[in-house]
DNA sequence: ATAATTTCGTAACTATCGGTACAATATGAA
DNA sequence: TTCATATTGTACCGATAGTTACGAAATTAT
């Protein structure tokens, strides 16, 4: 939704532009890990005050959660709309694939994946954030489940393994491939594990 | 190697227990986190100054460097017999996967794995641990490789995957056992992912 | 113009944590 | 007994990071 403009308000107007605040903040600590990156460097990578991204996140918690926000509507969105298309098990295992393999660099995306370092961290995050990937992990299990017991049923599933280790170890995997991605495993080799890990489904 | 009685030497007797010390912070770091725990907290616990224990170990970095070595000996040692021993190669599979899942609560161990922790938190550690952290890391897969390359020369190993890539499989396994623990998840969901990714291999 | 209102940013405050100066203490040697 | 030596622990230092008090600045309403 679009920053729809409001009649003009009394006071001095704001010059902090929210969203480029959480874009540079989502690149920061998405590249150098969300404990690592200090509310101050991301003020000046973004020329912003403190107390202007204060008043506008009201903590780091609180930045740190409208972060984890952006990101899952960035990329754990698309990645939930593989899970759901109308493709075959076979091809979405695929599209998973290229999808996590990607080259990162080419298109200026960070290595790695964001929740899987906040789930690393999770005991660093303060309260809000802490519930939040909380909460993405377990939905992130439940679109895995949905995915599985729909191969299952459709008969494209070949593995016999429960539907609710199945999820964990799709996420295993995943987070392995992310982890492998940062410390700097070449993608080819990471296709090889993922193509593996997986052909044991279909 | 035992702290063989040296001949009493002149000044004060020393009373800090090197082994005791690295004992505490081993469970410490192992429960609370290589990066959250306090060398203060650590103090207390072992009843220690925090000069006595700067005194034996150095630093922060020297005190995680020794415990990350008694690890290496008390855990990463037997894992490591396992993949050399004279079993078969499901055997040790089996083996592998049991070592992993056994019932921590009743053998008073934490759950999860401290060099797992400590490479979750690399950027976080020390020169010298973080060198540490990197060369278990490198051993690890060696030894993976080495298991499997003997695995393949027996004919006990079926899957088609290159060598290297099976081994980050294998390693990205364990650690994903390894968190799902610390996140409560039962041992025997965790049990049912392993015995999945690994029957791809025997 | 003047007042009311809202945001801005400098400069501090506070807590935590790794690290250390130093004086007291306990031993062996002379 | 006295000196030399080595360890002990209290109390402090310095850096870092999250957070905020407060006065200046910019805009609308009267």
């Amino acid at each position: 939704m679009p920053t729809l403009k409001t009649t003009p308000k009394r006071g001095r107007p704001q010059t902090l532009d929210r969203d480029a605040v959480l874009k540079i903040a989502l690149t920061s600590y998405w590249t150098g890990g969300p404990t690592r990156v200090a509310i101050s460097h991301i003020c000046k990578e973004a020329d912003v005050s403190k107390p202007s991204l204060y008043r506008e996140f009201g903590s780091d918690d609180g930045l740190k959660a409208a972060v984890l926000d952006l990101y899952s509507e960035l990329v754990l969105g698309p990645f939930h709309n593989i899970l759901t298309s109308n493709e075959g098990f076979a091809q979405q295992i695929e599209a998973l694939i290229a999808f996590t393999v990607q080259d990162r660099k080419s298109l200026g995306i960070p290595s790695g994946c964001l929740q899987v370092a906040m789930r690393a961290h999770r005991e660093d995050l303060g309260k809000v954030t802490g519930n939040k990937v909380d909460m993405l992990r377990s939905q992130t299990l439940r679109n895995y489940e949905a995915w599985i017991e729909r191969a299952k049923s459709r008969g494209e599933f070949k593995a016999e393994i429960p539907t609710q280790a199945a999820a964990l170890f799709c996420d295993a995997q995943n987070g392995g491939a992310m982890r492998m991605q940062r410390e700097g495993i070449p993608n080819e080799i990471i296709k090889q594990t993922l193509t593996h890990a997986f052909s044991t489904f279909a």
